[in-house]
DNA sequence: ACCGGGATGTTCT
DNA sequence: GAACATCCCGGTG
């Protein structure tokens, strides 16, 4: 994808994105499930209280991966968007799996079947090996051998908008999208 | 199928 | 010291 594809808004971005591929190597995943984080003017993000050494690369410049670790045991990855020094970021919560898939299951050895291989934002990161070394990655020029590509499927017409899953601050806000039916999804829909 | 709880450690108050 | 953009397992129905 070209820079001025990221480089808007999150909440434009983020619908743009389903049906995208990720790439990395032999790995390949379509989108079909997305949040939008909204810097200064969003409770949720972690970027709302300022800028720290954790989200520093949020306030960079677009097309470039957020890495952060959770839970004392996930990592979560985000795509950044928006213009340098407003830290706004597209969470990547699912992706069907498209080829690859044996290289994934290596990596995800407790997942029950392959629909769960990619099926949420901590799935995901362990299927494509996205860590902390991975944070910074510019996805334009497949930096570190990670890319978001478009095979020529567009985004749905109507794609399916909620809540964001395990949000408290802004909680209302409806900036989670995703492919209706899809496989792949955190959750059913 | 659905729900509840524990794991685990970084980050910020 | 609390919260956390989560996942997995084992219980019950």
């Amino acid at each position: 994808m070209t820079r001025s594809f990221f480089a808007r808004d999150s909440r434009a971005v983020a619908p743009d994105l389903l049906n995208k591929l990720v790439v990395r190597g032999e790995r390949v995943g379509r989108i079909v499930e997305v949040e939008a984080y909204c810097g200064s003017e969003d409770p949720a993000s972690h970027a709302y209280r300022g800028r720290t050494p954790r989200n520093a690369t949020m306030f960079g410049p677009a097309g470039h991966l957020y890495v952060y670790f959770t839970y004392g045991m996930h990592f979560c990855a985000n795509v950044v968007c928006g213009t340098d020094g407003e830290a706004s970021a597209v969470l990547l919560r699912g992706l069907t799996p498209v080829a690859g898939l044996a290289e994934m299951r290596a990596h995800r050895p407790l997942a029950r079947s392959d629909r769960d291989l990619c099926s949420g934002p901590a799935r995901l990161a362990q299927a494509f090996s996205l860590d902390r070394t991975l944070d910074g990655a510019d996805l334009v020029i497949a930096d570190r051998g990670l890319s978001i590509e478009d095979d020529g499927t567009p985004p749905p017409p109507a794609p399916g908008v909620s809540a964001r899953i395990g949000v408290s601050a802004g909680a209302e806000l409806p900036w989670r999208f995703y492919v209706r039916g899809a496989v792949g999804l955190s959750r059913k829909g």
